[in-house]
DNA sequence: ACATTGACGGAAA
DNA sequence: ATTTCCGCCAATG
């Protein structure tokens, strides 16, 4: 079943990230129980951006400094900023502000 | 089938 | 304190 699959635990994460919240590749790979495979996080949400019909609030995830290192991916290199100050997110040079106040951590909201 | 790479992150030097 | 290295797992060359 797909539903085991790293990926498709990635999808679901970041589905749950509540609007205006952000969240760490590091933070869902944790929740994951493969802390280290932070990489894969961000790398299966490339794959499902290709993959239309998976619209998943990609834009809420970032690294652990809170940069927009992924940004590059939304077609336009200001969409994810975008998104998230449409969200109440403020982002200053690709880095979120307060990003500990908007920080949304699976490990600790789900069960 | 083998090597390299990638939206990261923590440990080691 | 800063820089470098390694691991994680899947995909791509």
């Amino acid at each position: 079943m797909k539903s085991d699959n790293f990926f498709e635990k990635v999808y679901w994460v970041v589905k749950q990230i509540p609007f205006g919240k952000v969240t760490t590749y590091g933070a869902i790979a944790k929740y994951l129980s493969s802390p280290k495979a932070s990489r894969m996080v961000g790398w299966a949400l490339n794959a499902s951006f290709k993959n239309k019909g998976f619209t998943i609030p990609a834009h809420r995830v970032v690294n652990r400094l809170g940069i927009l290192s992924g940004k590059k991916y939304f077609g336009n290199n200001n969409t994810m900023q975008e998104l998230l100050e449409n969200e109440g997110v403020n982002v200053k040079k690709d880095k979120i502000i307060n990003f500990n106040k908007h920080f949304w951590d699976p490990n600790i909201e789900l069960i």
